[in-house]
DNA sequence: GGTTACAGTAAGTCATGGCTTACCAAGAAG
DNA sequence: CTTCTTGGTAAGCCATGACTTACTGTAACC
């Protein structure tokens, strides 16, 4: 429920690609790290710090573990950049780059 | 104009806090590092970092830089979260967590 | 012109974290 | 029951980057 750890699972190229390769079709652990340049326990590692920011989400609780894009866990930080765009008052700072040479800045 | 930077630059607390600070009221260097906790240079790399990512614009050639924030930084970034929606093929990969057991997985 | 204030740069330190190899646990298959 | 496959954990190494102090440059103000 914190966008913070989103933005930092989506900061790793590596998580990134991860999930991308991840995204539209759930793989285990083992075909993700052939996919991967990686080490697969660094897979596994990635999984962690990706799952534990509800990115993606892990079924199987035998040898086989599948793991799937999990879509709400952007939803959070979606709404945040949102946030950015209806902030009204974003709007006039574009207007302060105007009164650059203001004296009483 | 890529997203990758601006994961980047959204990742640290720190550059958040500025960006937080920094929205709503352009700031100076000045104004933004005292309101961090942060050195005064500190905030100036992070400044550096935010505007690679084009996420804060600057005006003032002056010795006074006034800084604001890019509201079409977020853009793209906000484009890539939302290919995550229309991606049908996420959506069995939702299927395919019950198919979890599959032999030929 | 000299001084002061503001801001970016350089250099160096230290912590964080990403990767590897080695190991351990658990279920499947024979 | 033994063996093999699968995947998570531990320990350690190394690179990246965030922060500091010190320095430099530039514009404003007297």
């Amino acid at each position: 429920m914190a966008y913070q750890e989103v933005l930092t699972a989506l900061a790793d190229p590596t998580r990134r690609g991860i999930l991308e390769s991840l995204r539209g079709q759930a793989k285990s652990v083992g075909e993700l790290s052939s996919s991967q340049t990686v080490s697969r326990p660094a897979v596994s590692q990635h999984l962690k710090v990706l799952h534990g920011a509800g990115l993606v989400s892990v079924t199987g609780d035998g040898t086989k573990r599948i793991y799937s894009v999990k879509r709400d866990g952007l939803t959070e930080l979606h709404s945040y950049l949102d946030s950015y765009w209806s902030d009204v008052l974003c709007a006039f700072s574009e207007e302060v780059k105007r009164k650059t040479g203001e004296k009483d800045a």
